[in-house]
DNA sequence: CTGCATCCTCAATGATACTG
DNA sequence: CAGTATCATTGAGGATGCAG
């Protein structure tokens, strides 16, 4: 058991297709409903949110507050420990950044930067 | 586009299935052939190892060296801005290391910490 | 030895409807 | 409003064979 399951671990927890999103605006936010995230993220649907967030709550990134009342209100936050998180977050974030500066002057000035990636399985078409 | 963009770049370059196991392998030995990060990733496939190189050498982290001889050679290594990745590699692993701590104080002592991830889509089964 | 092409599988994602 | 349950979709991941 080398390093690489501490590492994995932790890209579990930031890997998603919506965790990062999320992450964020909680971050920037603070506290936010569950159908505020939603209006936030407009792409997202309600399944994935929810399985989402469940799973940040789980690893005790999220704290999920309930209010007993009708409608039903529930809070979102990041919680104690999920803020340390925050560096980790940055150095992805300066090091993302430097990166597409790095591509953009290795390839060419896509400002794109899309569809680069991946070439390959070609997606069985018809 | 956000700071998301840059952190989600970020994370495409370290996500993937095996490119955690390769990056390491390759930061460890320095210089490796191809049939030698086979071995020592048995559970790899040839097809997926070429594959993630190949993304990763896009994404210049990786170095591919061509012999022109028969039989063929190719060796692989970190690149100089390969290198850049090493602090990146170092905050996520100090942050998991201490996120599987914190996960067993949380939860059980399983030392496991396996199939507690992930509870929804139960898989569809025949 | 390397690596691409093909075909296949399945888990993650998504759309939708229903419930407290 | 905030979920859960179901069913459908898709694309990353994998097995295998051919080719340089």
């Amino acid at each position: 058991m080398p390093t690489i399951c501490k590492f994995e671990k932790a890209l579990e927890i930031l890997t998603g297709k919506w965790k990062p999103v999320i992450l964020l605006r909680l971050f920037a936010n603070g506290t936010m409903r569950f159908s505020e995230i939603q209006k936030a993220i407009p792409d997202i649907n309600k399944k994935m949110l929810a399985q989402q967030l469940k799973e940040l709550e789980h690893n005790d990134i999220v704290h999920r507050e309930v209010y007993s009342q009708v409608p039903p209100k529930v809070e979102y936050s990041i919680t104690a420990y999920g803020h340390s998180l925050h560096p980790v977050l940055q150095t992805l974030n300066d090091w993302g950044e430097g990166h597409v500066e790095h591509m953009s002057r290795l390839h060419g000035e896509e400002t794109s930067t899309e569809a680069v990636d991946r070439p390959q399985t070609p997606v069985r078409k018809a």
